[in-house]
DNA sequence: AGCACGCCGACT
DNA sequence: GTCGGCGTGCTC
């Protein structure tokens, strides 16, 4: 016997499916039962799983053009159960939806995690804050007066709360409330979403040279135009590229709830790029980051929804925001690598936000000093319209960069500055211009061991040695985050003062700094000084106001600040990042270094950028001591294209990981047996990965190569159909790796 | 993401 | 003999 019958009554209820893509790691979306009218799709919804209530949103049916497998069984219909609800929140827009799909398909993420990152639960059923405004109800009351009457009168206009109803009236609040307590006036919830302000376009912008006039040019045009079209805007540090960018977004906001969305890399959303926009546009835009509370959060969301917010700025995340009407894109520092998510859905935001662009038809504007490789492929090919602007801001010249050979000018032992650069520090103090020191390394020493028995201090979690902090006296693990008191004693002779530090962190170069200049003012940025927006704001004041003299930095400082009284910059190790072998360390380490340079030299005084190395022939540092750009970029693009590495093939890696290293090893192996074999396909490793143990999980890595026109994505699937792991190993997909850690 | 089901150690 | 550890796998 079925049991079928006992759910609908056919053509009584007329019940029909529906499909619900829930917030979930699941890979489609599920079936339920709703009854006419039935939620469109879009629609956000509540429905029931398990035993609880979730929302999710109305999904298309899944497209024809479906996955392999054809696991098209549908769920049988005596196990659908009805929508709960179906919630007034604005529908996720069609292009939204295509969007989700888009991205989940390129990462090979589940559907529902995907979803995730556009809808989170709490945005959309958190409560907007409420005003109570008062109504007349047509209940005479027992006596009337002329104030009243009054109060009333303007409440039969518009209703509204009772200060504002007294202030319209002239009554008193007493007044009201007494009306309110006669019952002639009722009281009606009103959700008060405060809109932003709204940024003012008119406000002309500064004057513009020749080179950011046509630039401005082709890019208001493109929005004007209404259509994808991807930009690079390239230009050295100091050509003004943002007020370029600003003139675009001027003439994007003319139009009435078009909205904007610009991506700025995690810690350059600064003060300063804040204050520059809110010079040009006379509002702060409305900002979306990972340090909002819950109520900003719910605001921001909810605004963006309702096509209220025009202009929004945000890191990664803010590319998945449910814009009504997405007009502009701006990509700012493209190059940089943090754009790359590296956990959860592996994606890279600006890659995502050219194919956001291009679903809702929008230009998209990709803007930085050192273009990434693949974008300026991209340009060459005619993918993107490519834009550069070579003169600086009012003559100022790029600075000089120099090499110090380590090899032939050393510091003295124990000190990590050579005499050059230490001389010329000198002589920057004396005329009153601010130093900057560059080391991308955190603590006080990269390497604690013991003189006696040669034990290093390393991390009972990870393959990593612990980083001394000596401004918390901790070590910490980078990468896993755990922390003790530094030893006092050596853990394993039990030496007594035996420990000692070996290379340098940015602490250890300021305690050189102020041993040397003891009378320099400095200061340190690093993620572990700049531990809030405040705290970061507060030193950047410090500088700009030259309340400091020398700075020692790590990465930190070359995102998005801007220091007008420096003039030297040291970078203490310039090989740092070209050890290791990861694919893309020349193109990142030359990156680095432009940014860095462009901290220096303004109109008053070229700025001076020393390198400090061991390898002054290294084609990277060569090619910036020389100042040949284009060079070392075409150089790079040459040894890529050779080894069929990206922009020229495609790259995925594949992370197993697990708490059993043979587990973990087997499934490698039985990857390896399995992999895909054909013209244009490469598979590296199973290989132990650099970073082998990992918050006590082993991992090991393979990398898929594939020719630059194969779906790569369509191998993986068929080549991970093909096994059965451990089910103790964890096995990741990165699509276009960025680490190889 | 929850939440249940399920198979191995110290307890009333 | 049970209570409970969190590993595996559904949830329409």
């Amino acid at each position: 016997m079925t049991r079928k019958e006992h759910h609908s009554l056919p053509g009584l209820l007329r019940e029909q499916r529906i499909k619900v893509l829930l917030p979930l790691a699941v890979e489609s979306a599920f079936d339920y039962i709703a009854e006419p009218p039935l939620p469109l799709p879009g629609r956000v919804v509540l429905v029931p799983l398990g035993k609880k209530q979730r929302v999710g949103v109305v999904w298309d049916d899944d497209s024809p053009d479906n996955k392999s497998g054809g696991d098209q069984d549908t769920v049988d219909a005596s196990r659908l159960k009805p929508i709960a609800d179906v919630l007034s929140v604005p529908s996720m827009t069609p292009s939204m939806r295509r969007f989700v799909e888009w991205v989940a398909r390129y990462t090979m993420a589940p559907l529902g995690s995907v979803l995730k990152m556009a809808l989170s639960p709490q945005l959309v059923t958190a409560k907007a804050p409420t005003q109570m405004h008062y109504y007349p109800t047509n209940n005479v009351p027992d006596r009337m007066t002329d104030m009243r009457k009054a109060v009333l009168a303007c409440a039969t206009e518009t209703p509204g709360t009772v200060r504002d109803l007294a202030v319209r009236s002239g009554a008193s609040e007493g007044v009201i409330r007494g009306l309110v307590k006669a019952g002639a006036l009722a009281a009606q919830a009103i959700e008060t979403d405060r809109p932003f302000p709204e940024p003012d376009p008119s406000t002309p912008g500064p004057i513009l040279n020749d080179d950011q006039a046509n630039a401005a040019a082709t890019l208001t045009s493109a929005v004007t135009a209404r259509a994808f079209s991807p930009i690079l805007l390239e230009g050295v540090t100091g050509s003004g590229k943002t007020e370029v960018y600003f003139e675009a977004m001027a003439t994007a906001l003319t139009r009435p709830h078009a909205q904007i969305l610009v991506l700025l890399p995690e810690i350059a959303l600064t003060s300063q790029w804040l204050d520059r926009f809110e010079a040009r546009f006379g509002v702060r835009p409305v900002e979306w980051h990972s340090d909002l509370t819950p109520a900003e959060r719910r605001r921001a969301w909810h605004e963006v929804a309702k096509g209220r917010a025009r202009v929004v700025v945000g890191a990664r995340s803010a590319l998945f925001l449910p814009f009504a009407d997405l007009s502009l894109v701006i990509v700012d520092e493209e190059h940089d690598p943090s754009f790359k998510q590296e956990d959860g859905v592996l994606y890279n935001a600006r890659d995502m936000a050219v194919v956001r662009a291009q679903i809702e038809g929008v230009p998209v504007v990709l803007s930085t000093a050192t273009p990434a490789l693949e974008t300026l492929l991209n340009a060459k090919t005619g993918r993107y319209k490519h834009i550069r602007m070579t003169a600086r801001h009012g003559d100022a010249e790029l600075p000089e960069i120099k090499a110090i050979d380590l090899r032939l000018d050393p510091p003295s032992s124990n000190d990590w500055i050579a005499p050059l650069l230490a001389d010329t520090i000198t002589e920057t103090l004396a005329r009153n211009e601010q130093c900057l020191l560059f080391l991308n390394r955190r603590g006080y020493a990269p390497l604690t061991l013991c003189r006696t028995c040669g034990t290093r201090l390393t991390c009972p979690h990870c393959t990593a040695w612990l980083v001394e902090h000596r401004q918390h006296g901790h070590v910490i693990c980078h990468h896993c985050g755990f922390n003790q008191p530094t030893p006092q004693r050596c853990p394993d002779c039990d030496g007594e003062k035996t420990l000692v530090a070996c290379g340098p962190g940015v602490e250890r170069v300021a305690e050189e700094v102020s041993r040397r200049w003891p009378g320099a003012r400095l200061a340190v940025m690093t993620s572990d000084t700049m531990t809030s927006p405040a705290k970061a704001y507060a030193l950047i004041s410090q500088i700009e106001s030259g309340a400091i003299d020398i700075i020692v930095g790590t990465q930190i400082i070359t995102k998005g600040y801007h220091f007008p009284k420096l003039t030297l910059v040291g970078v203490v190790d310039a090989d740092l990042g070209l050890r290791g072998s990861d694919l893309r360390a020349g193109e990142r380490t030359w990156q680095q270094m432009m940014q860095v340079a462009g901290r220096a030299g303004r109109a008053e005084h070229k700025g001076l950028v020393f390198l400090q190395t061991y390898d002054p022939g290294h084609p990277v540092t060569d090619s910036l001591i020389r100042g040949d750009h284009d060079a070392f970029m075409s150089r790079e693009a040459d040894e890529r294209q050779q080894a069929g590495m990206p922009p020229f093939g495609r790259l995925a890696g594949l992370i197993l990981s697990g708490p059993d290293l043979g587990a973990v090893t087997k499934a490698g192996k039985i990857l390896a047996a399995n992999a895909p074999m054909a013209k244009g396909i490469e598979v590296y490793g199973p290989a132990p990965a650099p970073l082998a143990r990992l918050r006590d999980q082993h991992r090991h890595r393979l990398l898929l190569k594939t020719a630059r026109n194969m779906p790569i994505q369509t191998i993986l699937n068929d080549w991970l159909a093909r096994v059965k792991l451990p089910n103790s190993v964890r096995l990741r997909v990165d699509i276009d790796p960025y680490s190889f850690m």
